[in-house]
RNA sequence: GUGAUUGUAGCUCAGCUGGUUAGAGCGCCGGAUUGUGGUUCCGGAGGUCGCCGGUUCGAAACCGGUCUUUCACCCCA
C-alpha cells in the first residue's frame, strides 16, 4: 500500500453531509447579518506579517501561522544570524506573510486602505476561515470559520444594543435557544482596576477575573498576587467576587464601587443604556447577563465586550464573542474611527447544535430520479428525458455505466434516491418509461408527462 | 509552549505475562440471480501492526525518539 494519506493537526475534512449541516448554519447568519444591513467582503488567506504581529499579544504571535519566503530565503540570512539560532529573529528574516489570524485586523487594514470609497458607517460582515498554530482540543481546531459582523465609524450605542438582538435572532433561528450573551464593558473594568490602583495592571488583572467561574475567588486571587496586585488593592474588590442579583442589581453594585471612577462610571453609564433597550425590547430566546468577570479580549477592546456560551449542560466554551475597539484603524493610521462587531464561531455553533439533536431538518442535496443504463442506446433516450426533468428542476440522474442492475439499483439504495426509472428495448419502442418508486417497490410504465407530474 | 493520552484491514475493534503463516464484524468486489434492489447463501481481495531506531534467539506487544488522536493548562471561536 502506498503512504497512508492524512490531514495535518487540527484541520478537517467535510463530507456532503457535514457541509450540508455547515452550510445551514452559514445561510442563517448570512441572512440575518443581511436582514441587519450588513454587507460581506473577503479578504486574502494571508496577510503581510506585519499586519498581523504584534496585535494580539505575544500568546498571539506565537499561535499565527508563519509562511516561508519562496527561493533560496536561507541564503539571504546572515550567518551569524544562523549561528545563535534565535528563531525569533530569523523568522522575521524568511517569512514575510502570515495565515490570517482572525477577521478583524484585516477588516481593520481594509477600512484604512480603502477609506476613500467607504461609505461610513460601514456595516460589513464577513465569513472565512481563520488559522491558529494552536493545539488542538475539544472545540478547538487549527483552521476554522468565523463570521464576523461589525460597524465602523459610529460609536452609537444602538449599534451595541442591535447586536446583542442579533446574536438573538441567529440562535432563535437555529432553534438553539437558551443560549447567554454576556455583557460587559471595558471601561468598567479599567475602573475597578483605577480604583485598587492597579492601573498598569489592567491585563494581568482582567485575565485573572476572568477565571472567576473556572478556579474560584481563592485561585483568582492567588493569580492576582503571583502577578504583582497587593493584598489590600484586592480586598477593595471583594464585593465582584460574590457579585450577584439581576442585571439593574450589578448596575447599582457597581455604579457604588466604581464612584471614585470617571472611567469607571462612563461604563456604567453605557452598560445601562444597552442593558435597559435590550430589556426593553425583549429577546427571543436568550438571556442578557451583565458578567463583570468576562474579560476575554483582545487587547483592542475598549469599550463594550461580548461573549455568548451554549446552553448549560453543553460543554463547549463561547461560541461568539465581540466588542467595541476605539483605536484599532489607528495602528494603521486611520484615527478616530470606533468600531463594534460580533463573531459566530461556526465550528463550535456546529458541535453545539449536533449535541443538541437540531440538525434534524437538514436536508443533503441528492437526486430525486436514477436512471438505469442499459447501453449506448437506451442511455441516449433517458438522457432528453433528463433534459425535461433538470428544466423543471428535478435533481435527476443517469447512472453512467451500463452495469447490472443489482449495481445500479443498488447505488439507488445508498444514495437513497426515492426514484428509478427504467428504460429497455420495450421502452423505446413504445415510447414510454417504467418507474419505479424504490420505497414501495411500486413499478408501472407511464408517459413522458407521467414521469415528470410524479416526480416532481 | 507545558502535562497526559491514543495509533492493528476502508470503518469499529480483538490479539493473554514477547513465541509459527496477525484475527472478527461491518463495508468492498465477484457468484448463486445476463430487465428488478434493500434479505439470504457461497467465494475473493485488502495489513511494511503510525514512522525511525534500540533491547532480544525472537517484537504488533518492551525501551527511546518522532508524527498522529483525544484531553487538560496557557490562550481562545
Amino acid at each position: 500500500m502506498a503512504q497512508k494519506p492524512s490531514i495535518p493537526k487540527g484541520t478537517r475534512d467535510f463530507s456532503p453531509t457535514e457541509v450540508a449541516k455547515r452550510n445551514y448554519i452559514f445561510s442563517t447568519i448570512k441572512q440575518v447579518f443581511e436582514l441587519y444591513g450588513f454587507q460581506p467582503i473577503e479578504t486574502p488567506s494571508f496577510e503581510k506579517s506585519e499586519t498581523l504581529m504584534g496585535k494580539y499579544g505575544d500568546e498571539g504571535d506565537r499561535l499565527i501561522f508563519k509562511i516561508l519566503n519562496s527561493g533560496d530565503y536561507l541564503n539571504k540570512v546572515d550567518d551569524s544570524l544562523l549561528k545563535i539560532k534565535d528563531s525569533l529573529k530569523i523568522t522575521s528574516k524568511i517569512s514575510e506573510k502570515a495565515l490570517r489570524y482572525d477577521l478583524t485586523v484585516p477588516f481593520a487594514r481594509y477600512v484604512v486602505q480603502h477609506q476613500n470609497d467607504i461609505v461610513f458607517p460601514f456595516k460589513r460582515y464577513q465569513m472565512q476561515p481563520v488559522w491558529r498554530a494552536d493545539r488542538p482540543q475539544k472545540g478547538r481546531f487549527r483552521e476554522f470559520y468565523q463570521c464576523d459582523a461589525d460597524v465602523v465609524g459610529s460609536k452609537s450605542l444602538w449599534q451595541e444594543v442591535e447586536f446583542v438582538q442579533l446574536y438573538d435572532a441567529v440562535f432563535s433561528k437555529l432553534k438553539l435557544t437558551g443560549t447567554t450573551i454576556k455583557l460587559n464593558n471595558r471601561k468598567i473594568l479599567a475602573g475597578i482596576a483605577e480604583i485598587i490602583g492597579a492601573k498598569d495592571k489592567l491585563i494581568d488583572f482582567t485575565v485573572a477575573l476572568d477565571k472567576l467561574d473556572k478556579i474560584g475567588a481563592e485561585g483568582v486571587i492567588k493569580e492576582m498576587l503571583s502577578k504583582g496586585i497587593s493584598q489590600d488593592a484586592i480586598h477593595k474588590v471583594q464585593p465582584l467576587f460574590q457579585f450577584n442579583g439581576n442585571n439593574q442589581d450589578k448596575l447599582n453594585q457597581l455604579q457604588d464601587l466604581l464612584e471614585a471612577s470617571e472611567e469607571g462610571i462612563q461604563g456604567v453609564k453605557d452598560l445601562r443604556f444597552v442593558i435597559d433597550a435590550v430589556e426593553s425590547l425583549g429577546l427571543q430566546s436568550a438571556t442578557l447577563e451583565l458578567d463583570v468577570t468576562l474579560a476575554r479580549g483582545l487587547n483592542y477592546y475598549t469599550g463594550a465586550i461580548y461573549e455568548v456560551t451554549a446552553p448549560e449542560g453543553v460543554k463547549i466554551g463561547s461560541i461568539g464573542g465581540g466588542g467595541r475597539y476605539d483605536d484599532l484603524t489607528g495602528i494603521f493610521g486611520l484615527n478616530d474611527m470606533s468600531g463594534v462587531g460580533i463573531s459566530f464561531g461556526l465550528d463550535r455553533i456546529y458541535l453545539v447544535l449536533e449535541e443538541l439533536h437540531l440538525f434534524d431538518e437538514v436536508a443533503l442535496p441528492k437526486p430525486k430520479v436514477l436512471f438505469i443504463n442499459f447501453g449506448e442506446l437506451e442511455a441516449a433516450y433517458c438522457m432528453k428525458a433528463l433534459i425535461d426533468l433538470r428544466n423543471k428542476g428535478i435533481k435527476s440522474e443517469l447512472y453512467p455505466d451500463s452495469a447490472k442492475m443489482k449495481k445500479q439499483l443498488n447505488y439507488a439504495n445508498r444514495r437513497a434516491i426515492p426514484f428509478v426509472v427504467i428504460v429497455g428495448e420495450n421502452e423505446i419502442v413504445n415510447g414510454n418509461y417504467t418507474l419505479k418508486n424504490m420505497l414501495t417497490g411500486e413499478q408501472k410504465v407511464c408517459t413522458l408527462e407521467d414521469l415528470l407530474k410524479i416526480t416532481t
